[in-house]
DNA sequence: CTTTGTTATATTAACGTTAAACTACACGGC
DNA sequence: GCCGTGTAGTTTAACGTTAATATAACAAAG
């Protein structure tokens, strides 16, 4: 073998028609007789023909393919999201087109221009840093179909994001209605522009009336469960009046948070309530099975990948921006204390994912 | 704004020059003197040019693009390899397509039909089962780059692997050394075809002169936690006599299988000893520390690009098959009860991956 | 001065496909 | 016998780029 694979011309010389009747044939056109088309579909088979799409979107103007950009695909809450925005592409025949950032917004913008470069129908934006938008904003206002993951708070892009906002400051109520007052924060998204589950936390402990103590915001310099370990270490050493709880902006950071705890002796949730973020598999399975903020990524990510679909296939120019927002739900497990019967009441468990839509016209 | 990006035809019509020299200058040839070139790039710039990769692949017939095609993004191990190839096959200029196929034959079939006609330039393949490689094999014979992830035993296809049979052997190995002689095996990829790391659990078995007992296979039916926790729970429930070490195929499983035993007070490792696979980042901080069968997941990713690009850059024909493995090696942490003084001796702890090449001429 | 070469640019064809326009022929109707 | 209407195709042009070839202007060599 080692051959070219085959082309429609090759199909034409070996039926003796021309190639644009093999197109019409292959594409099931009334145009041509039953008999022709199978001849046709016979040769094809043959010669193991396929489509050369980037001949077809050359001439159709589009790839059927969309670009996702994210910031790792390590963490198991944006793995999960893409397995589900891929499994939804597949279903309407589109591609996924993947690179991820790593947090830094120079390639973040290189992505953006491959993925430009190669024509992709779309992009889905998980941003790197949510108060930089302005290298994304003149995509969609040069017409690309853009819906970013996280949001704008300007609210001139599309946004399909979980409520992060809101995620925080359920961690919060739920600590305080359990009786908490010191509540800790260890906080990765903090020192990289995102902001908005802190914010949640700062709405929280302001429902609670409790004033903020900025000297509880911990910032872990990374995502995983060992700068967790790191950052919850260094505080419990350094800080003058230990908190009695405790919310990580993801459960990998809670891990770490844990086994700084046991490390010193401090039981939780006795010692210590600890509240995580994303619900990812193992935080079930953790040593103190973790009571965190869960949300649908899979219903995130239908409503993202029909949102952008719905941009690409807009007639004629983009419609305004949207936003719409996943509401979290908080699950509770052992962390927090609220099953050992230190708080009054219990919170609401894992139900159906709420969900709201915020229009700005 | 709105409208289409600018071409080379735009360009060319803004400076005076035609299509064809504007080409030549933004790709910088020394056939056009420097004072064209600046005129012409500072046009490209005001009209934000880039140019359509789509074209250019027709032209060039290469896509600059490799297609992966995994079981599931959200298994931690293939989230980690799959970062790495991203990683590598950016740094070389290509772009990444992905698929999961969710351990359906069919739907990977499907995916290489879909990156065939994309005109990818090579392919990863992560095989949904080791046993069924018959539709890859003409991708190969037909002179497409295609690198699989997974080993092919009849050595027809290039391969880039984890030596799996050899991570099963010394996890056996381990706690055969540590004096147990019923070890139950808990086994997610059997039931799917991926039989290597039984294998090795057997020649473990073998090298230790032990027996082995098919009632000890158990077949969790999925590759979560959950899964590990139910398949294991029913296996205490309904086994006549209970084992003293379990290997798991994968951490996650471990972790449910841990918490089966938390749930009937088997104590870890003192009444079982544990070893997982994979040593995914929760591991370290699971509530006893996994013992688990490492490999480097970043290595094996950059040999298989650099593998699979080695082909796709190979002149004529493709070169005869290569097989690649990794070595993995075992972390020894609390699960398996080296560290507290049951066994005789304790294995070495995660080093250097090593790696060997077989070569099939 | 003609030839030869060099420099700067333009023109043409090709990549594999689809869309649009065109042709050739048969068949009814009148 | 001529006109319109299908039927079953073919031919041509286009998508945006690159490669190959052509050309025009001018300079240097003989």
């Amino acid at each position: 073998m080692a051959r070219r694979p085959a082309r429609l011309k090759d199909i034409a010389a070996a039926t003796g028609f021309s190639a644009n009747t093999v197109s019409l044939a292959l594409r099931g056109s009334g145009r041509i007789p039953q008999e022709t088309r199978e001849r046709i579909l016979a040769a094809a088979r043959k010669l193991n023909y396929l489509p050369n799409q980037v001949a077809q979107s050359l001439v159709s103007r589009e790839t059927r393919t969309v670009g996702l950009i994210l910031t790792s695909i390590v963490n198991p809450i944006l793995a999960q999201a893409s397995r589900a925005i891929e499994r939804e592409l597949a279903a309407r025949g589109y591609s996924l087109m993947l690179s991820a950032t790593e947090n830094d917004i120079g390639k973040e913008i290189e992505a953006m221009n491959v993925f430009r470069s190669r024509q992709v129908d779309g992009m889905l934006i998980y941003a790197a840093n949510h108060t930089e938008l302005d290298h994304i904003r003149p995509l969609r206002k040069a017409g690309y179909p853009t819906v970013l993951l996280v949001d704008d708070p300007a609210g001139q892009l599309d946004v399909v994001s979980v409520d992060d906002r809101r995620g925080g400051e359920i961690a919060t109520d739920h600590l305080v209605a359990l009786g908490h007052r010191r509540i800790a924060f260890l906080d990765a998204g903090g020192g990289l522009g995102n902001f908005e589950k802190r914010e949640g936390y700062q709405r929280g402990l302001e429902n609670g009336g409790i004033p903020f103590d900025p000297s509880l915001v911990i910032d872990p310099r990374g995502h995983s469960a060992a700068a967790g370990y790191r950052a919850f270490s260094e505080f419990l050493a350094s800080a003058r009046s230990r908190p009695t709880g405790l919310i990580a902006s993801n459960d990998l950071l809670a891990f770490g948070a844990l086994r700084a705890c046991r490390d010193r002796g401090i039981a939780v949730p006795r010692d210590l309530a600890l509240v995580g973020f994303d619900d990812i598999e193992a935080s079930e399975y953790a040593p103190v099975p973790l009571t965190t903020v869960h949300y649908g990524a899979d219903e995130l990510s239908k409503a993202a990948v029909e949102r952008l679909l719905a941009l690409v296939q807009a007639p004629d120019r983009l419609p305004p921006p949207k936003r719409f927002f996943i509401e979290p739900t908080l699950v509770v497990r052992d962390s927090c204390g609220a099953r050992s019967g230190r708080g009054r009441r219990r919170s609401r468990a894992r139900g159906a994912d709420a969900a709201s839509a915020v229009d700005l016209a």
